[in-house]
DNA sequence: GGCGCTATTGAAAATCATTATCATTTGGGT
DNA sequence: ACCCAAATGATAATGATTTTCAATAGCGCC
């Protein structure tokens, strides 16, 4: 009952930055709060939504996207299925490897890639202001080995 | 005659195909293989279609991108600006590093970072399909470092 | 608790990049 | 030169996202 925290938390940073806290809002937060489904898109957000609220339009869930985004409150991907797909903002950053059957997403990090990184921009006169790296993979088949992968 | 060596290559690989080799391809074709303006995107192959053969349309150019790319010929990137980008495949591997004010592109490889990503997959038992890094950045205003160009 | 002002909303239409439809043209083998 | 499937151009359709605009509703104030 009552409350979730990380609900709350995605409120006040809405509140913080002069946004007003309206109904739709406040369903929408909640649900990119939920734990379930990680990694949804503004169509997923938007039939959850509905349930809860049957006058939720699509366009509000976009511009409250858009916000949140704005507020740092979520990170916006945009995997290369077309759609951008967002999660709450957790402060510690990840990559994303897609699994290319399903479409699930698992998160990793590796702190050694991004010193990489950095060192590979230094060396080439740039700051990196932020990076994208997805892994795009299908689950090993692990047995046998026939020699025959590409 | 003067036939253009890279821009043979790629008429050969659509041959190869069993592509027909019509006008408008010669000239996509032309125009992708020249040296300047790298990475350019549907609409600006289209401008430089046009101005060669002014019948040419959108369609066919998006087409012959699409036939193009299926037979490995070239490389589709979907940056993070909306469009998607196309460069002739020279058969090695790069990543790249956008420079986020001027919109340039600038490649590099990282022999280190592509093992680092296979070992990542793998510990979580997934196989590498393929992969998208993108460093976004901007110029260091660190002082002298009088480089230029890539 | 009610007022008023403005941010926010919903409905509908507009954008943008890309793709599909379909009648007409054309490459290229015979 | 002839034929016909492949390719083209014009146009409409698509899908994700954004804009427009009139109506609604937070929320600070009295």
């Amino acid at each position: 009952m009552t409350t979730a925290p990380e609900s709350d938390h995605l409120l006040d940073l809405l509140k913080a930055s002069g946004a007003r806290i309206t109904k739709p809002r406040r369903v929408i937060v909640r649900i990119l709060a939920e734990k379930g489904d990680q990694h949804p898109d503004a169509m997923d957000i938007f039939r959850r939504a509905v349930k809860e609220d049957s006058r939720i339009s699509l366009p509000t869930v976009y511009r409250t996207l858009k916000v949140l985004e704005e507020q740092g409150a979520i990170q916006r991907h945009a995997f290369s299925d077309g759609r951008s797909r967002y999660e709450p903002a957790d402060g510690d950053h990840h990559d994303h490897l897609i699994d290319m059957d399903t479409g699930d997403v698992i998160e990793f990090h590796s702190e050694k890639i991004e010193q990489l990184q950095e060192e590979i921009a230094r060396e080439l006169g740039y700051e990196i202001v932020h990076h994208r790296l997805e892994l795009y993979g299908r689950k090993r088949k692990v047995p046998a080995t026939r020699s025959g992968q590409r």
